[in-house]
DNA sequence: TTGTAAATTTGCAATGAATTCAAAAACGAA
DNA sequence: TTCGTTTTTGAATTCATTGCAAATTTACAA
């Protein structure tokens, strides 16, 4: 539904932002946000890891784990709870929302209504720090090969 | 934040229920069920085996498991994944957003902005058949404590 | 009722995503 | 360089969920 822009970062752009963020820029760490950044897939640890172990031959698995983690606390990516068999990542922080084929099991990034944007403090006395809208069924896609 | 109406269900509505979703009602099921329809929480499986197995001595927590998801099948029961570490359900299939305090854990029901329901027949090609919305925070109890 | 095949339940073993933990490595300040 | 701190690594572990095969229950026909 949404295109990413897929711009290219420099080395020196992921650094001050993960700096700025107050994380330290270790060299993991650089090359996970960069993956995150430039690359407009909701993927899990295990696909960061994958993406990027070739290029960083010592790389772990449980550092992309706890570099993930420390991303979402300090607001650098996205963590989705969509599919309850697997927990996934989003490098776009700006608020949309996400469709889940149950077909193909893609997850496509949408638009999200003004009011779910407003919502968050309308809340009396409850105070929001994040809002996901989650949307399930067939994709476009898919549509067309039942049909 | 809303608070469900949490009348009592005899064997006999379960049963007509179970077997009008085209479920065969068998005694773990309308326990089960029960258990869902009259408790205004957001159980995982195990919570609902174990407020179960007092009274039905036998029961696996297999079936709880087996059961739930046949219920989410047939649209009796919703899963939620509001949280990644845990998978819990809703015996209230009405369209609400849930709530989870980050200080507490507990989950809140809250009513939808009418422009969400609407959202999911907006979607060129793309066909929606569940919507959630979650919002994570710190909820009015806990914030009086924290204040 | 009784027999029989199909559906359901059970309990234990297996799975696999995510975490723990302690040792090794990298870092940053002096 | 040295020292103390932070980060990374990988093997072992955890634990919610699922797989599976045996036991039980059910529906229904004879």
């Amino acid at each position: 539904m949404k295109e990413n822009t897929n711009k290219n970062y420099t080395t020196a752009e992921l650094k001050m932002e993960l700096e700025a963020a107050g994380v330290r820029a270790t060299a993991q760490r650089v090359a996970i946000l960069k993956f995150m950044r430039e690359n407009p897939v909701h993927p899990t640890a295990d696909v960061v890891y994958e993406a990027l172990s070739d290029a960083i031959g010592s790389l772990s698995l449980t550092t992309v784990y706890n570099t993930l983690k420390l991303f979402v606390e300090h607001g650098l990516v996205l963590m989705l709870t969509i599919d309850d068999t697997f927990r996934c990542f989003d490098g776009n922080v700006a608020m949309h929302a996400h469709f889940m084929c149950r077909s193909c099991k893609k997850i496509f990034d949408m638009p999200v209504p003004d009011e779910v944007r407003v919502f968050a403090g309308n809340m009396d006395g409850f105070t929001a720090d994040d809002v996901q809208l989650y949307v399930k069924g067939v994709c476009k896609e898919c549509n067309k090969k039942i049909s």
